[in-house]
DNA sequence: CGGCCGTGGGATATCGTTTACCCTGCCTCG
DNA sequence: CGAGGCAGGGTAAACGATATCCCACGGCCG
């Protein structure tokens, strides 16, 4: 069995309190009795017992992070950006996750609670109520990120995805494109932020937001392939389109090679979110970096923030500004 | 503060000893009882309190998963398999990362000692043996994966990597192929088993492994490219490479095309790892596939093994069988 | 009728720390 | 010279559960 204070204690004759102390500094304990239980402690190899620690301080310096899934690199460099965040305040981050499903969310934020995290982030799926009041009953501070949850008084940390719209939109045009379609993602509130940027950027330059050129597809290349051959069988072909994410522009630049018309040259595409293989593409793409390194900082250090504050703090959003990154799928000069 | 035991027995007058047994549905209770400490219970959405319970029984039901970068989708599947694998019998994984940094690998494996996991899955950077001999002193099971670490007795999980040297360079000659180059990995035993794999493919074809062949690459795409650009330079193109993983691959894929030269047509190309976006490219990629889910779920079962049985069982290694998975950059038919 | 056993439940110690006091000298200072 | 303060420790009670025994009672059996 592992070494514990009481062993240390017992060798050198002194109380369990005084080793104590001496391992976290505190109290009055002379220095000769310091060192004496600092060197015993190493020669034993002496770990503290968090289980037992965090049993009498009610803190486990654990957070908790709750995701859909974290093999999607978005996800997981946000994870990596908030335990890079927490641990040099000495805390770890445990990840769950829950593959969408609300109940199995539920399930897991509670198992996460039994283990007494001090603090939740969680991306979450849907607004199963009862699971924020169960959190907030027990005073557990929690953030949520990426997704707002619509009648939940949290604190958010997400993208802006009304900017990100409108910046790609806004690229389109500067590149000369004047008939810029938009593969609109599934039914929810990124989707929609995203079609309402680019309705902005067309508005601002006083294009017009053609009926024909706003074509359903969904969040998977193959959804953009098909949605891209939709819109190309209906009628002249756009120069320009912006895509919901990169996946569905993929599956879209396969689509317009397939037609043989030529990227950019031809059709300029722009996606969203920089998954981490858009410049290794055929033609690299133009995206629309989402900062998963700042989401996953800012929501820790407001997770932090609050748990170090014991008061309820009040709800604060956070929105993280999105950079374009330009690659060559756009790159057409403005001289076209 | 959250409601304990200690609530549910004086609300019912009985002891906390009883509420104990009825939760854990142990010891002689009568079903009247066992009614209504489970009511209330419920009512006051009782949950337990995992460190109380960990201190006495010893046990977390947790274990942690030591990796340089979750971000990659490799150890990203890996960690799923794992929780995947644990999560019904009542285990949560921790996931922990190093960054290939040795020393920050033994800290965070301490914290997760400290923090009284029940058990370790590891993919090791580098073999700092103390960290080994802390474990196996303080009796943590522990499993290596991936990285087999020389000189240390320990139970290992992995792919078989001169089998994928074996199966891709096969699967070319299948494919027809006369003169296949290898463009190889960083120095370590992972790529001088492909390598090994490789040229036993050849030898069993009465193949000549030519030095000219093989070619130096490292573990990124740029240097695929870098290296296939030398092979091109150096003499006669080969109808057929199998290069160290995919991100080499899909270097080389890019010199290849830059030359001029069709895949397959003129060149067939296999990588190694099948990332999981090897099939959106130009040219789907043939690569071979290390069933991460697989190493993942066995690392698991095999812990679990280890954690439930006590005796510090023997050291056994598991070797995950590759998949080959043909895709278009090596379908020429074997009419070539 | 005494002994034994099963049922239903409780008392108490324990897990490894921290926390909140308390105690004992000795020194200083008015 | 007595009060007060501080340095250097110690005692005891948590923290919230589980483990290990123990007890009372009733029924049943020989």
């Amino acid at each position: 069995m592992p070494v514990t204070m009481r062993d240390i204690a017992e060798d050198l004759n002194v109380s369990i309190v005084t080793v104590s102390k001496v391992l976290r500094s505190q109290g009055n304990i002379s220095e000769a009795t310091r060192r004496r239980v600092l060197r015993r402690a190493k020669q034993l190899n002496y770990q503290t017992n968090w289980v037992a620690r965090s049993l009498v301080t009610r803190r486990t310096y654990t957070v908790g992070l709750l995701l859909p899934d974290f093999t999607h690199s978005f996800f997981a460099e946000i994870a990596k950006a908030v335990a890079e965040t927490v641990r040099p305040q000495g805390y770890h981050a445990v990840i769950s996750y829950f593959e969408e499903d609300p109940e199995l969310e539920r399930i897991e934020a509670e198992a996460l609670m039994a283990r007494q995290v001090d603090g939740l982030i969680i991306a979450s799926a849907q607004p199963e109520k009862s699971l924020f009041d169960g959190m907030r009953k027990r005073k557990v501070p929690f953030i949520l990120i990426d997704r707002p949850i619509a009648g939940v008084r949290a604190s958010f940390v997400g993208v802006d995805n009304e900017a990100i719209g409108f910046l790609a939109t806004n690229h389109l045009i500067a590149q000369g494109c004047k008939l810029i379609a938009h593969l609109r993602g599934p039914d929810n509130g990124i989707a929609a932020a995203r079609l309402s940027g680019y309705r902005r950027a067309l508005r601002t330059h006083k294009l017009e937001p053609l009926a024909r050129l706003l074509v359903d597809a969904s969040f998977g290349d193959r959804s953009g392939y098909e949605a891209m051959g939709r819109l190309l069988q209906a009628g002249p072909a756009p120069d320009g389109i912006f895509c919901y994410n990169d996946p569905v522009a993929i599956g879209a630049m396969r689509a317009i090679m397939d037609a043989g018309l030529r990227i950019p040259h031809d059709v300029a595409v722009a996606g969203a979110g920089n998954v981490h293989y858009s410049d290794v593409l055929a033609v690299p793409l133009t995206t629309v970096d989402q900062d998963t390194v700042a989401t996953g900082r800012r929501a820790a250090e407001l997770l932090l923030r609050n748990i170090e504050s014991e008061r309820p703090s009040s709800a604060r959003k956070v929105w993280i500004e999105p950079k374009l990154v330009v690659r060559e799928s756009t790159e057409r000069g403005a001289a076209f």
